[in-house]
DNA sequence: AGATATTTGCAACAAATAAATCATTTAAAT
DNA sequence: ATTTAAATGATTTATTTGTTGCAAATATCT
């Protein structure tokens, strides 16, 4: 919370070896840092009782190359201090200076950590259970997701097959995938995952079942995916990187609870459940090794 | 912690009126409130990829004077975050307060989490860079997994088609997924992904393939997979999580990691391909530009 | 299809900004 | 008390900022 808590010890420890006025200037930004990161330097100045010209001397008497440097360390601080705990697994390695295939992943495998870790939040588990609470009273659930996103809604649909029938894949070769919602009805939910750019299709499909009755939940990755309006819940899940690309991974965790969810929510059923998944299984010797047992 | 909710929800209440640029805009101040506070606007511009003008445009269409005025709500909503502890309190209360459900989502994500900052250890990066490279280098791709790997395979292979094709998904309708390696060559890589219980499926065709002289690369749970004998470079991720299933999220990760180092070894070339990507799917309307506007 | 709004990108502008420069004051040393 | 050095204030300068006006492009409606 503290900016660049380096640069804090710096100010108090060269305190002593300053003048007057720089001690004034200096005293101010200890005891307002986020002045210091939210307003311009004249106005800190004003805010401090000082001459502007005092605070790029400040800076430089710090060993900063100008004010501006001193603002940025300060609304680094600022930066990590809002957006929680997810903050803190970045922190280490911020300014990669060096452009190695091992720092851009590391780098990027840290920024995935911190946003898992950020869905820890209260307001994104209130929802992940709400939702998972919809969807163990459904007849049954549909589950859709298109293109990048239809590996979310596969291993969905993959985790809930071996735990009972209510599961329904809107996917299939000959675009006959919008089928399996043809005898969709009221008691039955809708879990759409979609993220940006949304496909048509996805969004049609989710209208569609609306239409029908059926209750839709959704996995997306903002508070104005056009999934919102049209979903009873709603999970939001970050997807940005530094790379090309955006990240599933946050929908794949989120989905991954779910299914954890649904599947705490009745042991015993489960626990049956999956030991007839495990003899279909082994008679048909799909796995060079049984499913071992899990309790 | 969010910038003057009132603010925030208008954003959200009239972001389906808004243009295209505007929502853009809208978007990225919605996602990123602390940048929008302390850095200005021309670079939040530049960041949200919109013209400055739309910036001040959104202001007012959000009926502020402008755009000084978003900043300083966003500022004034920040500065409420640092120093004001009684929002982390209330987090951490709301927390600890209640419920089972919340508590075991919370845990499986922390845990995730937890899983991802491993694999930035430096054993790992290595092996991963080293699959990168040896994946460039390959004259086609081909890419398996079966079962609850699927996902991840799938995932591979359809990022991959967006930057090139040289990437042959071994999945198919009626069985026929194993043909893709019909003519694989020394020349080829095999990207094989599984994960304990291993599917017999998926060694039987890593085999043959290994046989017809592919290199093998692959993702894998443990040191004594079947797959790493097999395999020249093999990528570890841990499936460990305290629920009934393994998690796929780690290996989901590593896949997207891949292929963001395979895009970075050539800039320029994958933003071309993706260009092309962009053009073809936006002449089949596969993606909905803009939400349909409600009056 | 044509006509009319609306949206969007670009460039120019005035205002404000941080830094550099110079002049004046203040403190310290001889 | 005079000289010298440091500190402070005022002024100037080159950028950068947010805003506005206008033409091209796009969408919308007869």
């Amino acid at each position: 919370m503290q900016p660049s808590d380096s640069l804090r010890e710096q100010i108090i420890a060269q305190y002593d070896a300053m003048s007057a006025q720089l001690q004034q200037a200096a005293r101010y930004v200890l005891e307002h840092p986020e002045e210091v990161a939210l307003v311009s330097m004249r106005e800190v100045a004003r805010l401090a009782g000082v001459q502007p010209a005092t605070m790029t001397r400040l800076a430089k008497f710090l060993g900063l190359p100008g004010y501006d440097e001193l603002r940025a360390q300060h609304a680094a601080a600022l930066r990590q201090g809002s957006d929680g705990f997810a903050a803190k697994v970045r922190q280490r390695v911020d300014e990669g200076s060096e452009r190695g295939a091992c720092d851009t992943a590391s780098h990027m495998l840290q920024g995935l950590s911190a946003q898992l870790a950020k869905l820890c939040e209260p307001d994104s588990l209130r929802q992940l259970e709400a939702t998972a609470t919809r969807l163990r009273s459904a007849r049954k659930v549909y589950v859709l997701g298109l293109r990048s996103c239809h590996a979310v809604a596969w291993h969905f649909h993959y985790v809930m097959t071996l735990l009972g029938e209510r599961s329904v894949h809107l996917d299939g070769p000959g675009g006959t995938g919008g089928d399996g919602l043809i005898r969709a009805t009221s008691e039955d939910v809708l879990l759409v995952i979609s993220i940006k750019p949304y496909a048509t299709g996805t969004l049609e499909l989710a209208q569609l079942a609306k239409d029908k009755g059926a209750g839709i939940v959704s996995i997306t990755d903002s508070e104005v995916s056009p999934l919102v309006g049209m979903s009873a819940q709603t999970i939001l899940c970050p997807t940005e990187t530094d790379s090309f690309f955006h990240t599933l991974t946050p929908a794949l965790a989120v989905s991954e609870v779910l299914c954890s969810l649904l599947a705490e929510f009745d042991r015993p059923k489960t626990l049956d459940a999956l030991q007839q998944a495990d003899d279909h299984l082994s008679h048909l010797n799909t796995y060079a090794t049984a499913i071992p047992r899990r309790q």
